[in-house]
Formats: structure tokens, C-alpha cells, sequence
DNA sequence: TATTGTTATACTCTATAACTATA
DNA sequence: TATAGTTATAGAGTATAACAATA
């Protein structure tokens, strides 16, 4: 509580305004196509995204929170809704025996192909049908600094116990 | 299924998941602050913000619900919850007697004055730090076409049957 | 002791459907 | 009949704290 003044001109407003409302909305069609096209929630979307994306089609769960927002016992919630549908399992991790290895199966990956299609064409149609080619990389190029500094700014999932340093 | 190419090229991809990072990781430090500021979720911050806007400081029960996403029992849910605690008022409409008015109170008010500095403050040091002024106009820029798009997107049930030019 | 992950639990929120009443 | 709102209910999701196991 120093020297911050707090307030926001109506262009910052405005911004922030959209954002929120434009996400919201892209969200909550994404959600319902996800749910709809393959009995997904998002965030157990973003978790087999992440997992097919990497080379080894693995992750911690340490890094899958990290990624997602979410704190650990939500991760293990959304983790085991995930294994329970065999979409993924886990393992212990063969390097670190507290680490638990959350590995995509076949059928993860099958359901994942099922649902790209339509969610890709919820969110070009929504998100990407207004803006020129050009408008989404002037987009990019605000968003990525953003998330950066986000991302740089507070950890997330490891809530800090007792003093947390700030 | 057959024509539909559904793709997104890279720059889209990124954009795509930074927005989605970019507000996931905005609404949760947002929701955080105004918890911690004045017991108050995001939703029910949105609807006294909204009722606050106003110049009677008062709206129907369905302009809030079409203004906020969810559906109409939610709004009364939140709007129960609200009344409850004293922030706002319902009375039946003078017009329509269908209708409810919902009237944002004094403590309403005041509670709104308490938690927007420090909202602004996140909203600020999280999204805003990292981009100029030039920025931000571009980005409300690019955000208000999409906004209107989404909004004027009617059913988005199981439409995608659309391919235009590209 | 610190870290990784799970469990138990409590709570908030949202959606669906049935219902009332006004137009 | 159509619209506005409420209620009942059921389910999903999240966070907190306590816990066990490994480093």
C-alpha cells in the first residue's frame, strides 16, 4: 500500500472488459463442445493436450499443476476422473520414487483426435473469424509479454505454506 | 464430414492458449483479491459493478442474466446471495410484474468502493504492466470485434457446418 | 526437514426441470 | 402460449488440511 494509483483510463477499462467477456464466452463454448463431442471438462482437456503434446507423452503431476492453474488435490481429482476413463495412468516415477509419472494411453489419444476437430472449429469460428491474419500475430505478439509476466510474476500451485515470502 | 479443414495455424495455436492462460491466470488472482478484499466471487462483483454502472443503480433480473453468462437460476442463486448480505435489493417491476428489479443498497456500494482499488491493482500490476499504452489500444481494439461477434452468435449448439473462404 | 502426492471433507457454483405468476 | 423468475435438486469442481512416503 504505497505509491500505486489505482485506477484504470477507459481504454484499459475497456480491454479488460472484452477480455473477460470474450474468454468467458469462448470458454463456455469450448466447454460445451468438449463435454458434448467427448465427456470432457476442459481442464481435463488442457491436462491430455499437455500430455499428447509431449515427446514422451508424460509428465509429473508437480508440472502438470504447475501448467494447469489448479492447486494439487485438484489435479489429483481431474487425474484420477482421467484414469479412472483410461485415458491416461499413472505410475511412480522410476528417477524420483515421490514423483508420480501420468502417462497418455491409446485410447487418451483416440479421444483427444475425436475431440480436436470440433473444438479447433468452436474456436476459429468464435475467437478467430473477426480478425485478419495479421490481427491475430498483433495479438499474439500483446499476449505472449503477458503471460510472461504473469507467469514470472507469482508461483502458483505451490501455495506457500506459512511466510511466503511476500 | 468432409470438407471442414479444421485447422489453426500456429500463431492462431499460441494465441489461443495465451489468452487462455493470460485470463486464467487474471481471473484467479482477481477472484483471490476480491475474496480476500470483500467476500465477494467474480460473478457477484460483476453483477454489483453492473448494477453500480447504472444510472437508477438498478436492472431486470434478465438484462444481468444476459449480460452475465450464466443461466437464470444461477442469477438467482448469486442475486439470493447477494440480497442476503445486504448488497442489493429485489422488488417486482412497477411495469411488468413479471419482472424483478434488482437495486444495488448503499452497503452495496460501499462494498463495491471497498474491493476496486485493490482490484484495479491486480488487474493493473498483472495484465497492464507489461504493455504501453499503444498496447492496450491495440488490443481493445482487436478484443471489441471478437466481443461483438461472440455476441451476435446465436446458437452454438451444433452448427459447424460453414466453410467460407480462407 | 522439505517435497510429492493422496485423501477426506466441506463448500461453492452451475444446470436442468418443474413450478408459479403475469402478459 | 410465451415470458420472468424461483425452487428443488443433483452433480461437478475446487480448496484446505491432515496424512504418508520418499529425498
Amino acid at each position: 500500500m504505497s505509491d500505486t494509483p489505482p485506477s484504470l483510463d477507459p481504454v484499459q477499462l475497456g480491454a479488460y472488459f472484452d477480455l473477460i467477456e470474450v474468454t468467458s464466452l469462448l470458454r463456455h463454448a469450448v466447454e460445451q463442445q468438449l463435454r458434448e463431442a467427448g465427456e470432457l471438462s476442459y481442464v481435463q482437456f488442457q491436462l491430455l493436450a499437455r500430455l499428447g503434446d509431449s515427446p514422451t507423452g508424460s509428465h509429473r503431476m508437480t508440472d502438470l499443476a504447475d501448467g494447469v492453474v489448479y492447486s494439487r488435490s485438484g489435479l489429483t481429482y481431474q487425474a484420477g476422473l482421467l484414469e479412472k476413463a483410461g485415458l491416461v495412468v499413472r505410475a511412480p516415477s522410476p528417477d524420483d520414487e515421490r514423483s508420480t509419472t501420468v502417462t497418455i494411453t491409446d485410447a487418451g489419444r483416440t479421444r483427444l483426435a475425436e475431440v480436436l476437430p470440433g473444438h479447433i472449429e468452436v474456436v476459429s469460428g468464435l475467437l478467430f473469424e473477426p480478425l485478419s491474419r495479421d490481427d491475430v500475430e498483433v495479438l499474439a505478439g500483446l499476449l505472449a509479454p503477458v503471460r510472461d509476466h504473469m507467469r514470472s510474476t507469482p508461483p502458483r500451485s505451490a501455495a506457500p505454506r506459512r511466510r511466503s515470502g511476500r
